[in-house]
DNA sequence: ACTACGCCCCTTTTT
DNA sequence: GGGGCGTAGT
């Protein structure tokens, strides 16, 4: 292996507690590979004794595959490796099986609780919903020891007057998700933890050595996680200017304090970056030197023969930048280089759409990462509720989504259809549905407001058989019927949906359930609907010809989920999946579209960093608020180190379409790209 | 009380 | 294009 001084000592550290300051472009991963060839070769540990921490999955996977060339895949592939919650799902799912659930479902989940118990008159004192469940995620992530009291505190402590109510809703939320089986990341993160205090009792858990990488994006959650493995050594690799995870937690006081937390800590330095070119890198520099200095640190430039000079690219109107740098894109790519080389950079994700456009319109495809879009689309999601139920019988959320679609059924009722399924299958709803217990009632009799002096009105039950001229012979008795509210078409919904359900829900294999699903009238019927309904102009009409392409692009997806599907042999692993790596995947190739947070850890020959205004990048609203302008600017060198050979900067001075004018962003003045004295323009 | 529908808002970043 | 919210209608 080619390793320099700094890398090949970082390498070779005895033992015990070693941090290597890894700065950007300076062969961090070289350097990772490096250390485990060294244990492997020269302290002689197993491949068993070794646990690598990543930030992405991808991440991971690179390092692995780069072990295996040097000492094979079966060794290699002994090594514990991947995300915090990967390594962490991958250890529980031997010993129970969990589901994984989405934020989004979960937000929702939080939303009824929280609606439930606070009036709205209230509301514009206390906490949003959102903002609330946001916190609580927080906290969880962001501290082992205190209370959310406690938490709250220090952070915003007029809210403290509604504790009680926070706490209560807390309370009821964390017993919900655990009646429907549910697990969040940070649940994950903390069964995990009492897993390692079972593991290391029976004397199960033996890593010698815990390699975390991007140590500074590392949140209070699952350092402590490193701390209860508690290995004899630790190799944490990463760099402070690089942290951009505050929103997720992520303490810089974690590694800026690694000294005093390991009295015996060693330090190490890589300084010498072999990614960017000279002119980069002296940019990079000039902005990150407006920070304070941790540590003083300058990247030293390996390529010195680079001549690309940064270059600062201004237009009149957003979308006349998206278009022209689409242009630059072309005539770059008919220069030679390849679009799967280049990167467009942007702040926020509201910027991507504009960009992907603007490259379209020329012929050229794009990859986004990220591709929240296709997780969380009507088609996608649909179908995977559909493979939820089947996997979780008590899985709530996706029941509601499902049986929501029928005429005259809301979450209201779907939630007490849910009920009812649960009462008559002994809380489980594949067997209440398919084989429910038919002598009771599972409808709870009306305990409807007494407070108005009504009568004794309860819910009145309908009789099971009445529409049985229509439904399936096995179905038209179902206890599930006896609710009033169900007409003759959410009845014939109930009735398909079970249909359904009997054909499919004994497969087990991901791809053959998939593929079973798309045959099925009861998926294709939702299809329909929704894609009439995408595609309906005001006035009700429909073109032919937008609902075919409506229905192509909607195949193309569901035959990406089919192919991705393949790879999985149970359900249960396939749907954790799609929460464990749904962003690393991305939908097409070409130009590379990401966000500063999504290039982590990724290199390009060309980088576009676009829309660089002041309010979109820095985000004052977002500094303000949990990060602070030093991420902001840590954020910004993230993206200009991501480039190898050249680097383009740009921002545009109006929003024609919204009648907005912008000032440059503040970064720009201070990597001098744009004079000071020919704007007039307040330091921060 | 609940659903359906139309209107307005907006759109931070991730495991 | 989607989510939240208010209103009309059952």
């Amino acid at each position: 292996m080619n390793l320099n001084k700094e890398q090949y000592e970082a390498c070779h550290a005895p033992l015990g507690h070693n941090l290597v300051i890894a700065s950007a472009g300076t062969g961090k991963t070289s350097t990772i590979v490096g250390r485990i060839a060294v244990l492997l070769n020269d302290k002689r540990l197993k491949p068993e004794q070794i646990l690598l921490l990543t930030f992405t999955n991808k991440a991971s996977n690179e390092m692995i595959g780069r072990v295996a060339k040097m000492f094979g895949k079966d060794i290699a592939n002994r090594i514990c490796s991947g995300t915090f919650h990967s390594v962490a799902y991958k250890c529980l799912k031997e010993r129970r099986g969990l589901l994984l659930k989405q934020p989004r479902e979960l937000k929702i989940l939080f939303k009824s609780i929280y609606d439930k118990r606070l009036f709205k008159s209230e509301k514009n004192k206390q906490y949003s919903y959102e903002y609330l469940y946001e916190s609580y995620s927080l906290f969880r992530s962001s501290t082992v020891s205190k209370s959310y009291e406690q938490w709250l505190e220090d952070r915003n402590d007029s809210q403290l007057e509604f504790i009680d109510i926070y706490e209560g809703i807390f309370e009821e939320y964390e017993a919900l998700k655990e009646s429907y089986g549910y697990v969040d990341y940070n649940d994950l993160l903390i069964l995990y933890k009492d897993e390692i205090i079972s593991l290391r009792t029976e004397g199960k858990m033996d890593y010698i050595e815990v390699l975390c990488d991007e140590y500074q994006d590392t949140n209070p959650l699952q350092d402590s996680i490193i701390n209860t493995i508690n290995p004899q050594s630790l190799f944490c690799v990463g760099d402070y200017d690089q942290s951009i995870y505050a929103f997720n937690g992520a303490d810089i006081s974690i590694i800026t304090n690694f000294t005093t937390t390991h009295s015996d800590a060693r330090i190490f330095s890589l300084s010498k970056n072999y990614r960017s070119g000279k002119y980069i890198l002296e940019l990079a520099n000039k902005v990150i030197e407006h920070n304070p200095r941790i540590y003083p640190k300058q990247l030293e430039v390996f390529k010195t023969t680079s001549t690309h000079k940064p270059e600062l690219l201004k237009y009149n109107d957003l979308f006349s930048q998206y278009s022209e740098i689409a242009r630059k894109i072309s005539s770059l790519h008919k220069s030679g280089i390849d679009y799967g080389d280049m990167a467009v950079i942007y702040r926020n994700n509201s910027s991507a759409d504009g960009i992907q456009a603007s490259l379209r319109a020329l012929n050229i495809d794009s990859k986004r990462k990220g591709s929240a879009s296709f997780f969380d689309s009507k088609e996608v999601e649909f179908l995977l509720c559909l493979c939820s139920t089947m996997a979780n019988p008590r899985d709530m959320m996706s029941y509601i989504h499902i049986l929501s679609h029928a005429k005259g059924i809301g979450s209201s009722i779907a939630k007490d259809i849910f009920e009812a399924l649960m009462i008559v299958g002994d809380n489980n709803c594949t067997k209440g549905l398919l084989n429910p217990k038919r002598d009771i009632t599972c409808y709870k009799r009306g305990v409807s407001n007494s407070a108005a002096g009504l009568f004794d009105e309860f819910f009145r039950l309908e009789d099971r058989a009445r529409f049985n001229d229509i439904l399936h012979k096995d179905f038209h008795s179902h206890p599930i019927l006896e609710h009033y509210k169900i007409q003759r078409d959410a009845a014939l919904f109930l009735n398909d949906f079970f249909i359904f359900y009997k054909q499919n829900y004994h497969i087990n294999t991901p791809s053959a359930l998939i593929r079973q699903i798309l045959k099925t009238d009861f998926y294709n019927n939702f299809l329909d609907s929704l894609i009439k309904q995408r595609v309906k102009n005001k006035d009700g009409s429909i073109l032919q010809k937008d609902y075919e392409d409506s229905k192509k692009k909607a195949l193309y997806r569901l035959e990406i989920l089919q192919n991705l599907s393949a790879n999985y042999r149970d359900l249960k692993t396939f749907l954790n999946a799609t929460m464990l790596g749904s962003s690393e995947f991305a939908e097409g190739g070409g130009v590379n579209l990401l966000s500063v947070h999504a290039s982590k850890g990724l290199e390009f020959e060309v980088v576009f960093v676009i829309d660089l205004m002041d309010g979109r990048f820095p985000n004052h609203k977002l500094a303000s608020k949990s990060g602070s302008i030093e991420e902001e600017r840590r954020l910004f060198y993230v993206a200009l180190t991501r480039a190898k050979e050249m680097l383009y900067l740009s921002f545009a001075k109006n929003d024609i379409h919204k009648g907005k004018e912008y000032e440059p962003s503040i970064f720009l003045y201070e990597c001098e790209m744009m004079d000071k004295k020919s704007h007039s323009r307040k330091e921060v």
